[in-house]
DNA sequence: AATCAGATTGGCAGCGCTGCCAACGCCTGT
DNA sequence: ACAGGCGTTGGCAGCGCTGCCAATCTGATT
């Protein structure tokens, strides 16, 4: 059976809730008070018009519903949320926590994915805006200038999630990438690696990966040990690009003790290489990432890594857009996993 | 600086295209025109208008566009998204699938993930609708006898995505997952294994998994060697589900020669155990997944795997969904990938 | 100079719903 | 019996934008 309406049909107009007050038998605002759960009305005129909705399949209109409270404190429920990738396992992470926070208070949501492009960030805060939003969640602290020019003037909410190293406009959730890097650096220098080297991938877009590296490097050459070599993947990350940058790696710098990684993903990547290659980790090789995915703790030796707050920092972003409050940061940390790999 | 509007404010008005139109000096349904790009208009009348816009900062207002729109052809540019799950990377695919074609056509899409309940599916089939798109994709064809009633009153097209196993009620975009069990069971079999396991994730919700594993069974038995043994890790998949689970089923099952798991996530985390335990792959025990994840073929031993074509799926379901045209089903098939584990 | 097709433009009625307010009952209290 | 209070209810003006149509303007044609 087609469900999709020929052209020819005589265009049935859908059911309007004008349509249900008639067959209900009652006005227009008694029956969008029944509809919201708002103001009194008696049971009596509750059932007919549940009777009325169910008998006609009658579905609200939003988009009227919308544009008619807009104005009113009970407005928009509705929130933008603005994500560089879907690829990486850490994002839906993020959208599943706001999600549930948001569904909890009524919200809907409407998501743009930006690719790490900050000129399409601009363009999807644009057109996110223009569904008038309550409020914005996007994703880290930098932005273009355009960008933050049209943040200001929305006058809503916005949270800058996942990165707290930096100015935020309103609303900031997450924790310190540069801390990270210089707890992971920490812990390797602890352990009695001498000889580190990094594997990432396109730093230049994924700036908080590379504040990550920015805290590493800073605190191994603060203790004398500076960064041996790099070896930067391009694209985005993966456990391939983390297998085959770090065989690169290896070819110019056979000598390092230990690789810190930009994510799990390529840290997977390179414990492959390893296990292919015969390398014993730790011993001849210790390997660092970060993430803590659900994978690494599943591994033959677990991965030493670093566990952020993934689902949390979704959650605290959704929950703070609905309050009102002065601007904050709020670092919700992280967590060293030692693992077994480093 | 706080971006957010203290209460007190006076309420700042945002600007409204008739505040551009003044601004101008020119007939709202000539900004109108000129910012749609349709229709005609001059130069000069443009050049005006995109002045004012900047200089105002405006931003459309797409929910009024969309409500006085309706009814019209170019009304609704907008789809709704219903996914299961954003956990399994499969999902983002699919949706970076279908956003990599909407985006094209410049349509927005609002996503509803149902974690794999069909009473939330068709609660987010309500609220997707009372968006009024132009479309709906869902994934799977199996609904609440509700959604379905929703889905068919609602007159607009719908993609049901991922799974051919069944009738669709308009367009059906995928490939057949009880082929693909079948597929898998001649590969296994093919290269000799007969005492054959199964190690899976939930079941009774992952419906597309569940129609693998039947096509795996028939498979099997009518080789004459029957499934020797299942281990249904409750829960959504993952790797350390799958290592356990593995485990588990060893425990009964030492004897089996091979194990075909529900998707690639189970099946590295089996393949984890069979490294920690020193169980030779394929030698002693071979794997089979499904998904082709990136993952997979950067294993020491590349895992033997289907792969599925999920941007694809989403990308075609996306285009189909502005299309007229009958219902109909397309069949986007899959590859089996020999790797080294089977 | 009058005419006419085509390009440009503005006015205005909705789209479907919500907020506001006046209008009802109906039940106390005096 | 009457005023007052409260729970209910309906009417109606928008929300900001688009579609439709008539008005105006342009230049070319006869």
């Amino acid at each position: 059976m087609n469900v999709h309406e020929p052209e020819h049909a005589p265009e049935r107009r859908l059911v309007t809730l004008s349509d249900v007050a008639r067959a209900a038998g009652v006005g227009e605002s008694t029956v969008s008070r029944v509809l919201r759960n708002q103001g009194s009305f008696s049971k009596r005129t509750q059932d007919r018009v549940a009777e009325a909705v169910a008998r006609l399949g009658y579905v609200p209109n939003r988009l009227a519903g919308m544009l008619a409270g807009s104005g009113t404190t009970a407005g928009a429920k509705l929130v933008g949320i603005i994500i560089p990738s879907l690829t990486n396992i850490v994002f839906p992470d993020l959208l599943r926590g706001a999600n549930a926070a948001l569904d909890r208070d009524g919200f809907q949501s409407v998501i743009g994915v930006s690719d790490y492009d900050p000129e399409r960030e601009e363009a999807l805060i644009g057109a996110l805006l223009s569904w008038r939003p309550a409020g914005l969640i996007v994703t880290g602290l930098e932005h273009t200038a355009g960008a933050v020019a049209r943040l200001r003037a929305s006058g809503i909410r916005i949270v800058e999630m996942i990165d707290t190293d930096g100015a935020g406009l309103d609303i900031v959730v997450g924790f310190s990438n540069r801390s990270v890097g210089r707890d992971s650096a920490r812990h390797l220098l602890g352990r009695g690696y001498r000889r580190i080297g990094y594997v990432g991938h396109d730093i230049g877009r994924d700036l908080r990966a590379a504040k990550r590296l920015a805290g590493f490097c800073e605190t191994l050459s603060e203790a004398g040990h500076p960064l041996a070599e790099r070896e930067i993947a391009p694209g985005p990350s993966s456990a391939a690009a983390g297998r085959a940058a770090l065989e690169r790696l290896l070819a110019r710098r056979p000598d390092l003790d230990a690789v810190y990684f930009s994510n799990d993903d390529m840290a997977l990547g390179g414990y492959f290489h390893c296990l292919a290659q015969r390398i014993a980790v730790p011993g001849r090789l210790a390997l660092f990432g970060f993430n803590a995915l659900d994978i690494a703790a599943a591994m033959p030796q677990p991965l030493t890594t670093i566990r952020t707050p993934r689902l949390e920092i979704g959650a605290v972003a959704a929950e703070r857009l609905g309050a009102d409050g002065p601007p904050e940061v709020i670092d919700l940390g992280y967590e060293l996993i030692p693992g077994a790999t480093a």
